[in-house]
DNA sequence: GATATTAATCGTAATATTGCAATAAATGAG
DNA sequence: CTCATTTATTGCAATATTACGATTAATATC
């Protein structure tokens, strides 16, 4: 029915889902690193970095605020985004605690 | 129009984008944990473990073995499941070395 | 106030995902 | 071969996501 059960699920499981969504897109994850390479935040020139147009740009961006990876502030007629390094640390956290869990039995293989 | 453009970014940002949503649904990460919790790899009774119906989990399944992260092996009437490493540790590897970029300036704050 | 610039929102079309009932396929036991 | 068990596949309905044109909102400049 394209709904997720989401309450057959803890809440950590439900988080990280959440999570790794909000990366899960190219789009996403371009405008993410863009952030990042260019440390001062940078505003809507995305759009033209990268080639999806205005309406499909203001709408990851929508969805990387509500996930709390980034923030915009008001700068004129434009808005500047940038990363919060404190929810950017949680997911880096959240992702290694996951991967983690294996390599510390791993080896013995299985089937 | 509902399809990514794929060609506006680069072979690794579709890469990483596609393995978070390898991982980007509470019942897949359940699925992955069982397999590690229970080491041994453990068939189908994660029907019974999640609550969700055998078709679905089935489907899930697929995507994750699609995706790389586990494979299965014919046991009898049941299949065994469990994860590959190799290709964990890839994914750990990806996810960090994107988390890690922004640690490495962060501070600064922006906006 | 009128105009230009930039970003958000609305509406809509195309496609993807999630979930399951029904059914099929595969294998082991008898 | 028949039957039971387990898993995969098919088909379908409900919902979500992606993308963008058109429009609106917000702000700066004149």
């Amino acid at each position: 029915m394209g709904a997720t059960k989401t309450d057959l699920f803890t809440k950590k499981q439900n988080e990280l889902a959440k999570m790794a969504k909000a990366i899960a897109h190219p789009a996403r994850i371009a405008i993410l690193q863009q952030l990042i390479k260019t440390n001062a935040c940078i505003c809507g020139n995305l759009v033209n970095e990268l080639g999806l147009a205005q309406p499909t740009i203001s709408q990851h961006l929508k969805e990387l605020k509500l996930a709390g990876i980034i923030q915009g502030t008001v700068e004129g007629t434009s808005v500047c985004y940038c990363i919060d390094p404190k929810v950017w640390q949680k997911y880096q956290q959240f992702f290694n605690d996951f991967f983690v869990a294996v390599n510390e039995l791993a080896e013995g293989g299985c089937c």
